[in-house]
DNA sequence: GCGATATTATAAGCAGGCTTATAAAATCAA
DNA sequence: TTGATTTTATAAGCCTGCTTATAATATCGC
């Protein structure tokens, strides 16, 4: 194993083109639609939380709230979600979902799933489940590394 | 197996948030360096095939040729790369290591390979290999859509 | 040779991540 | 209560990807 097989094959460069590859497909598909794949992510989480302050929906999509806001200033001009004050503390802004996303989100989910069907063509049902379950020990693994810094 | 636990689950999401980390975690260790992982790629890919033009870099990063303009643009600035005209073919313009690029590569190939051991700690070879025939598989589906494409 | 087509690089402008800095409001401690 | 600290949202500006469009140069067919 040289060196240059090492770099071919290690592991940041896989999973850099993998995903790269699964987020351009769904791109591709749902761009009718006008979703991208971070859009996607972001009602999938209002969906499943119900409204919800801007904080926390950066800590749901782990990534920084100034993030959050420029996105869901884009996503309030293109009709997705709504920003509305909380009564309670008025630095709160409640991001909802809008009625054209609560439609858009099932065909939104048909395509993922289909997506997700061709990129696994081809495993069986334990080699996707070792693939799940390596996932989920490696996001582990860097998420310990969080806490000790 | 209900619709949420799906979705939390979903391949994208999964492949999403582990390839984050990994990234985020080469660019804290490498930042002494000013080092992006974009840009080591790059240099990784200087190093393995030598003096480039833009055009063959961007086919070997899989990336449109604007996007290789602009980060040549900024690692010529950084005296990462220089840019020197091709004597046969006055469009192109050769992409090529410097001396300060040479020196850093050893170094953050170590950092590269620590950040690997401890993604995968608690991997059994065999999982570890079957993780990245997973992988493979996974690129390789969905490379086979942009022919039919 | 010359005209149509390919290739190479880049500009402009958008999306989505980041860091650093600021402002407003809430909360906690004394 | 008042002053310090924390929380929330956002601005400014950077990096890396994208699409679309342009210019310069090579190349291919006739």
């Amino acid at each position: 194993m040289n060196c240059s097989e090492i770099q071919k094959e290690s592991l940041g460069f896989l999973m850099h083109d993998a995903t790269r590859l699964i987020r351009r497909e769904f791109e591709r598909l749902a761009a009718d639609h006008g979703l991208t794949s971070a859009q996607w992510r972001l009602l999938v989480h209002l969906l499943r939380n119900g409204p919800l302050p801007q904080a926390r929906l950066a800590e749901l999509l782990e990534i920084e709230p100034i993030s959050v806001s420029r996105m869901v200033d884009r996503m309030e001009d293109a009709g997705w979600v709504t920003r509305s004050p909380d009564p309670n503390d008025r630095r709160i802004r409640i991001v909802e979902l809008t009625e054209k996303a609560q439609e858009i989100l099932p065909q939104a989910r048909i395509i993922a799933d289909d997506l997700y069907a061709r990129t696994l063509s081809g495993f069986s049902q334990s080699e996707t489940e070792a693939l799940f379950s390596s996932l989920r020990r490696l996001i582990a693994n860097l998420s310990e590394n969080d806490h000790v810094r």
